[in-house]
DNA sequence: TTAGGGTTAG
């Protein structure tokens, strides 16, 4: 119990420092009243510090106190803007900030700019974020490091990338976070080849490197398939001794799950003594994506051994896995599992999943009966139920998720042409010319088609009909070789049929030729560029057609060589003729 | 007294 005397100051002050909850904290504030000391700028001070900024705090409390403070010290203000920033409600920093700038008597400090730039990054507004940078060069805080970092951030958290980067190159003076954070901005903003750019210059410039740095350009590799530059970025962390930090070590799991290399992922996954749920959702979703639905259930029994929570990206790529494997049961058993043991309600990806799942193995009235009970109104689902007609040839159904699509306002080209290939398929000439028709008279764009391939550490890119490279003849030159290759095994080219349209593509505009894709230009420069017996890898942002994925096969047989291609959907292994998804994608 | 950087999906 607190006794109502005189006390000191210093005695108030050391029972605040034991202060550990929001109610005890209101009763020294009481017996502070008491005593005559609410005044006491120091113990108003960490009173308020405490509410604002201690997670036992109240963010209401702090409110209170602060606006029964006669004039508040630049510190108050630096409490309760930081409580702001940090809370659910960082709206109000800024708030507290227009007032305290408003406030003539009290000037913002370095600290306050860091908080005012978080709570503008969290609220996405680029157009404070621009105030707060011309007040930070007005007061003549643009030579903080850490302001200056925490600004690089707020913007490129605001996608003003070029801002970001202006900052990063008026820096006076950089350190290892400062370039860090720019090439993690980059990373995470989906500018991949910046961040790897950036890297080379770090490396110029001798600053040196951490784990946050590897994990940035690992993510970065990942996402575009850059595999070679993976392994750098593994050898750095073995030599440099990083292996220990999991943030580092997941990265690169799903960097070589990403990249094609499953058994390189599962070999620093074995190796780990401490796994988080990122450790094993890296692998469980990389087996996922190779369609190795077992291993990903296999794996998942071991995790819940292991006593670590699953989420639900785990449920995704147990789903994922189930739906490319064709395991039925085992899909159904493991969505009803995340919500009645997990407590994790299925998502519009795992509704998606599921609809993939039935409609592939041919269950299309079960697919449609999960979408109407789903409470979803997603284009996604109805799509992935169109693409399921296709395989299986169901125009009734078909339909059906096309006249959704359109009731929910967005089919695109991908839409219409899987919806023409249907009616080619039975036939129906008249439902494939209305799908051509609706598309030039609204004038639907389509999405441009690439592929791309690492060749040492670079990415070339291609796209179809390309002949901007420089090698671009021998590029052709190769091409009608392998072609010729193929045919003498049995290939057929698939030209023009409508039927040879991707999912969600494209890339075979009405009237174009299949011979020119953008993945077999991408092959043929990679059987010019890289040793005979070595390994391909192809990426494509989407999925690859019939007619390339036969071709593909034949290719694997007559170059005795293993072409892993991953399109928008999953991983295709090529080998001696035959694909790992079983023809079944 | 207090401030800056990291991984899965989307």
């Amino acid at each position: 119990m607190l006794k109502c005397h005189s006390p000191k100051p210093s005695t108030i002050l050391t029972i605040l420092q034991g202060c550990n909850n929001i109610k005890r904290l209101k009763k020294i504030h009481a017996y502070v009243i008491i005593s005559g000391l609410q005044h006491h700028v120091t113990i108003s001070n960490r009173l308020l510090n405490f509410c604002a900024v201690s997670v036992a705090g109240s963010m209401s409390y702090a409110q209170h106190l602060f606006h029964h403070m006669d004039n508040p010290s630049t510190e108050a203000w630096n409490s309760i803007i930081r409580g702001f920033a940090q809370s659910s409600s960082p709206c109000q920093a800024l708030l507290y900030y227009n007032a305290m700038i408003s406030a003539s008597f009290s000037q913002p400090n370095s600290y306050i700019f860091s908080f005012v730039l978080k709570a503008c990054e969290k609220i996405k507004d680029e157009k404070k974020c621009g105030e707060v940078h011309g007040s930070i060069i007005r007061r003549g805080y643009e030579r903080d490091i850490i302001v200056c970092t925490n600004l690089m951030r707020s913007y490129a958290g605001n996608e003003f990338m070029e801002s970001a980067r202006r900052v990063f190159d008026d820096m006076s003076d950089r350190d290892l976070v400062s370039w860090n954070c720019m090439i993690s901005c980059y990373s995470q903003a989906g500018f991949h080849q910046d961040a790897l750019t950036l890297y080379n210059q770090m490396q110029d410039k001798n600053v040196g490197l951490d784990g946050f740095t590897l994990v940035g350009l690992t993510a970065s590799c990942a996402h575009i398939g850059a595999l070679n530059v993976g392994i750098e970025m593994h050898k750095i962390a073995r030599k440099k001794g990083f292996m220990n930090d999991i943030y580092v070590a997941n990265a690169l799991i799903d960097m070589y799950a990403k990249c094609g290399s499953l058994d390189s992922a599962l070999s620093i996954f074995n190796k780990m003594k401490k796994k988080d749920v990122l450790t094993w959702n890296s692998m469980i979703v990389g087996y996922g994506v190779h369609g190795h639905g077992d291993k990903a259930i296999s794996l998942f029994k071991k995790m819940l051994m292991a006593g670590v929570q699953p989420n639900s990206i785990t449920f995704l790529g147990l789903l994922c896995g189930c739906s490319h494997q064709g395991l039925v049961e085992e899909g159904i058993q493991y969505f009803h599992l995340m919500s009645s043991d997990f407590k994790l309600k299925p998502e519009v990806k795992h509704y998606g999943c599921m609809v993939d799942l039935f409609g592939r193995a041919g269950k299309l009235d079960e697919a449609l009966k999960l979408i109407k009970t789903s409470f979803f109104d997603a284009p996604v689902l109805w799509r992935t139920l169109l693409s399921s007609c296709k395989i299986h040839r169901n125009v009734m159904i078909g339909e059906i998720a096309m006249n959704n699509l359109v009731h929910v306002g967005m089919p695109n080209a991908g839409d219409y042409l899987l919806m023409a290939t249907l009616y080619a398929g039975a036939k129906d000439t008249e439902g494939v010319s209305r799908m051509r028709k609706i598309m030039q008279n609204q004038g639907i764009k389509t999405t441009v088609a690439w592929s791309w391939i690492e060749v040492e550490d670079q990415i070339y890119k291609f796209v179809v009909n390309d002949s901007s490279h420089p090698d671009s003849c021998k590029i052709y030159a190769k091409l009608e070789e392998i072609i010729h290759q193929a045919a003498l095994l049995g290939y057929v080219q698939e030209e023009e049929a409508i039927d040879t349209y991707p999912l969600f593509s494209t890339e075979v505009s009405l009237g174009s030729s299949t011979s020119k894709h953008s993945e077999k230009l991408a092959i043929a420069f990679g059987l010019i560029k890289t040793p005979p017996e070595s390994c391909l890898r192809i990426m494509k942002n989407l999925r690859v057609c019939n007619d390339c994925h036969t071709f593909i096969k034949y290719i694997s047989k007559a170059y005795d060589r293993e072409i892993i291609v991953r399109d928008r959907v999953r991983f295709h292994h090529f080998k001696n003729g035959l694909c790992s998804c079983g023809d079944y994608w």
